[in-house]
DNA sequence: TCGCATTAGTCTCAAAACGAGATCATGTTC
DNA sequence: GAACATGATCTCGTTTTGAGACTAATGCGA
């Protein structure tokens, strides 16, 4: 995913936009954060992991839609960008144990407001999306 | 996304989860919601359209690597959630306006926070990223 | 009057992401 | 010695996404 940094000129709108969100467009965190936990299944295993750590049997179980695949992508995207941490016991068979991390931690305030909102509003984007299907 | 309703004997983790966040785990509003602001795009558009209205082609102009078929679907996308409200002036060439409705704007205050925790805590991200790469 | 530009999309095709399921290594238990 | 549990990877086919050409109607300049 390629960002050619924008000189304002061409920019007006995002410009503003972001200037009113406080940050700078040429490097844009927005997006870099929220590509990442705004994946399909982030949120959710930041949101599973606030309650106790889990080892990947756990996680698997704990959302099971997810597939083997893309739980352990998600997971190890998480802990590159330093949310979760990854600890390995050499029992047999060796079993993985993945945690919060401090940062992982901080995140989740504002991720519970949103989860909040969601929850709040929910009938009101249900009845939306049935108005719009009638149409 | 077929999604089964869950037994609690069979997923005490997540129960916990859902019931710590407030949520019921078979109707699962979280991803309903998430799975659609969470999207590449969707974030970025609610924020600039929280700052005024915006016509289609502002819109891209503003978000320059959108490409116009996503453009459009993820308009469509939070049109049918209620989040934007579409506006047709029949001029030549016609003009289409998109602006946030109050509940798009309801969202914006939780949205915002988790911008705001992206912008701060953007650096971190970067320095684990790093130091993951680096292993 | 002959293009040419503008606007909001759509269409097509290639590339990337994703899901399902089989497979692996390994030591423990029966 | 065969089945089992674990964390993870491989292959394959489907879905989603991106790039870019194309459409409609009309005003504008040459």
């Amino acid at each position: 995913m390629k960002r050619e940094p924008l000189s304002k000129g061409e920019t007006p709108d995002i410009a503003e936009a972001v200037l009113n969100a406080g940050f700078d467009i040429s490097t844009c965190p927005v997006r870099d954060v929220m590509d990442h936990i705004g994946g399909k299944w982030s949120s959710l295993m930041l949101l599973v992991l606030s309650t106790k750590p889990h080892r990947f049997g756990e996680l698997k179980r704990a959302v099971p839609d997810i597939s083997q695949r893309m739980l352990t992508q998600t997971l190890r995207d998480l802990q590159r960008d330093g949310y979760i941490s990854r600890h390995v016991f050499a029992t047999v068979p060796p079993s993985v144990e993945y945690r919060l991390t401090p940062l992982g931690e901080s995140l989740m305030p504002a991720l519970r407001a949103l989860v909040a909102w969601a929850v709040d509003n929910h009938p009101r984007i249900a009845e939306a999306r049935q108005t719009f299907d009638a149409a």
